[in-house]
Formats: C-alpha cells, sequence, structure tokens
DNA sequence: GATCTCCAGTCCGTATGCAAGATACAGGAA
DNA sequence: TTCCTGTATCTTGCATACGGACTGGAGATC
C-alpha cells in the first residue's frame, strides 16, 4: 500500500492557539490588554469552550496572564523578566549549539544558512515585523537540530515571549536590524569554523546587547508598538 | 488594618491537576494506563470540565499523552526518551547551581543540608517512596534559590517526568538508595567548599548513573511497579 | 476458516447554561 | 466635599448536553 495518510484537521483550540499567539507576537495587541473570553469567542467565531482552553495554554507559555474572576490580559513584562528571560534564553541556545555541533553539524549549518538568507532579503525587502520574525526562524535551527527534544521544548515554552519582546520593543529601534543581522552572520561563521568559544561569546554579546535595547524601550515608557 | 488576607481556595483545576500528578509520580498508575475523562470525573467526583483542563496541563509536563479520539494515557518512556532527559536534566542543573553559587550561596546551602537531612531520614526511617520524594525536594532546592524563573520553570516542566521515572524504575532497585546518599553528600560538600568543577563531575555521574539504572529496569520488561 | 460488514459502546470535541466572584459607578449620609 | 454602600454588569468556573470519530466484536459472506 502506498502512503495515503491525510493529516488530521486541526481542532478548534489549536487553531485559536495558534492565533492569538499569532496575534500577540505579531504585536497586534498590547501588552496588557484585556481579552475576555467571549468577546474572543465572539470575534472568533467559535464557542468559549476553545477559546478558554487556548488560552490556558497560551498562560503556560507566558503569553497571557490569567486572572480568576477578573479576566485574561496578554502578558506585560517587566525590567527584571526580561533580564532573566535572556539569562535563560542564552543557557539553552548555547547548549543547542554545542549539540548541533557535535551531533548534526553539516545538516545545521545548511540550516543555519537558509534562514540567514532569508533574514537578509528581509532586511533588503521587507517590513521590520518580516525581519524579526526570520530572526525568530534562524534560532529555532538551533534547536531542530540539537537531537534533544526537551532541549527544544523548553524553548518553545519561552520562544513566544522572546518573539514577542522582538517584535514589540525592537522593531522601532533604528540601525537595529543591521547591527543584529552583522552578528548573525558571525555566528554562523564561527559555528562553520568550529569555534564554539567565539560562537558563546559572539551569541551572549547578542543576547546581552538585545536586552540592552528592550529595558531601553521599556524604561521609556513601555510598549510602543 | 492588620493583614487578614485569605487565600484563595485552589480551582478544581488545580486540585485534579495535582491529584493525578502525584498517582503518576507515586506509581499509583502503571505507564501507559489508560485514563478516560468521564471514568476520572466520575472517580473524582467532579465534572468533565476540570478533569479535561487538568489533563491538558498534564500532558504538558509531559506526564500523559494525549491521542485526539481516542483516550489519554500515562506516559510510557522509550529508552531514548530517558537519555534525552537526563541530558537535560544535567544542563538545567548545572546552571542553576552555578547561579546559586553566584547568586544565593549561604541560604542555597542551607536548603541543601536541610534536604539532606530529610533523605537521610528516609532513608533510616522511611519507606522508598519517601526516599524518591526526598530526593526530588532536594533537587528542587537549586532551583528555588538559582533566582530565575524561567529556569525554575522549565525545570518544573520536566520535572514530574523525572520525579516518575525516579519512583516508578529506581524504587525497586537494591542499595540504589544507599549510592544516591553518598553522592548527595558529596555534592553538597562540593557546594559548600566551592569546587565548581568538582560539583559539576559529581552531579554529571549523579545523573548519568541513575541514568544507567533506568535503562537497565526498562530494557529488562518496562514499569515494573 | 478467512474476510468483510455492520453495529453498539466508548471516547473526545464543542456548545451552552448557570452560578459566583470582581468591579465600577451612582446615590445617599455625615 | 468625602466616604460608604448597594447594585448592575462584567468576568470566569464549572456542569451538562449533543454529535462525530474511533474501536472491537458478532454475524454474514465467500
Amino acid at each position: 500500500m502506498p502512503d495515503l495518510r491525510v493529516e488530521q484537521p486541526k481542532s478548534l483550540v489549536a487553531i485559536v492557539e495558534e492565533r492569538l499567539r499569532n496575534a500577540i507576537i505579531d504585536a497586534e495587541m498590547r501588552f496588557g490588554a484585556s481579552l475576555s473570553e467571549e468577546a474572543l469567542s465572539e470575534a472568533l467565531g467559535v464557542s468559549r469552550t476553545p477559546v478558554r482552553e487556548a488560552l490556558a495554554r497560551l498562560q503556560l507559555q507566558g503569553l497571557v496572564t490569567i486572572v480568576p474572576k477578573k479576566g485574561t490580559f496578554v502578558f506585560a513584562p517587566t525590567e527584571e523578566d526580561v533580564a532573566e528571560l535572556c539569562v535563560f534564553r542564552y543557557m539553552l541556545e548555547t547548549q543547542a549549539l554545542r549539540e548541533c555541533m557535535s551531533k548534526a553539524r553539516a545538516a545545521a549549518l545548511a540550516a543555519m544558512n537558509d534562514a540567514l538568507a532569508a533574514m537578509e532579503a528581509a532586511l533588503a525587502g521587507g517590513t521590520r515585523h518580516d525581519y524579526a520574525r526570520a530572526d525568530t526562524v534562524f534560532h529555532e535551527v538551533f534547536f531542530q537540530h540539537c537531537g534533544n527534544r526537551y532541549l527544544g521544548n523548553a524553548y518553545r515554552g519561552v520562544s513566544g515571549r522572546v518573539a514577542a519582546l522582538r517584535t514589540h520593543l525592537s522593531v522601532p529601534l533604528e540601525g537595529e536590524q543591521e547591527r543584529s543581522m552583522a552578528e548573525h552572520h558571525q555566528m554562523v561563521e564561527a559555528f562553520a569554523a568550529g569555534r564554539l568559544a567565539d560562537l558563546d561569546s559572539i551569541l551572549h554579546r547578542h543576547i546581552m546587547r538585545a536586552w540592552d535595547a528592550y529595558a531601553d524601550v521599556l524604561r521609556s515608557g513601555g510598549d510602543p508598538v
């Protein structure tokens, strides 16, 4: 028998979750914005049940905050949050790169180059949101090739916040894309050459500089989008 | 006004989640056992809604597997799973210890000593399950004092599986508790002395030896409890 | 005996209804 | 004016109902 398997249609919960996740990440909603289950269910054309379940999942990803009997809100990062998130992100990414290098170097390098090309394209001809999305894809490559599902899961658990911060906070910064692009090139070079220590320090610089930028924006009045 | 605040009663979802989590971790249910929402809701005396939500959360912790339209099952680890989990656990714990050492050394040390004493007590006078629980508490100390919520969250995301493996797989092994206890003592000593490299290697040995033990049990026929 | 078909039982996905807590605001008392 | 209080209206928490999808087995067919 040939393989005729069809993929399952996504459940409403999954659809709603993805839709809301994108809305938050792409800054269609501001930090702290209120989300009523009923209003959402009406806007999305489904009942409250799948909306409710999707919100519960998003809470576990840190993208929304559910306050019992009060309401659900888009997450609102504090400076401290962002700092801890960046430190954690660095831990995960540096470990993932280590695993990539020792286990799937060629495949990872190829994927990184593809992602880099997409970033260049977005920088040249796309919007800043396009660039932010391509940036997100680049960093996901590490985890797709690291060969450890748990590492990937842990990253997925924070990737939403990371991506949201990227869009909300770095998109408006002038010159940020160009600096970021240069650092990504350096990372790929170091990876290709197998210089792990260099890679680590570039990654560290990359993430911590992003943190600085975010902190500045946060201090100067929160969500600018 | 004196502080009269009352704590919120836990939601049914939280209660059900905790109850099921404990049931799985304490090996009241075997790996792969089937969990019907309806049967659970009846057994727990609540409706299907909170049960359903609790199961969704447990899935994200990797403790159950939900197969659409078929049913929900207690997770069933493969050898590969366990290997990846151990590697990941080592990554998280070593990072957490590093943070503890640099940020909250005294408090962490005190808490580790407390946890160690509880383990000794369980080893001397408790059941093997008691020891397993005390072991779990010991490792949680790292994350309570590491000062990074994201690191703690990531650990919580796998701690259920770790704890479940501990109970299901290591409880039946002869002499395992004593070896484990000795290693924990070594860890605390190294931490107290600030010997980070030693600490790392002890932790690595500790986790990887546990992995060996689990793998043996798994190969010899799965869940023995 | 092997295979197919149908059916009953079980499970989940979703919609909806009701109850209870939280909040905002108007209106009255000091 | 200022403070308190009752109430309308919002929110979520949970229960329940219905329908579709899947599974396993009895019986028919070859």
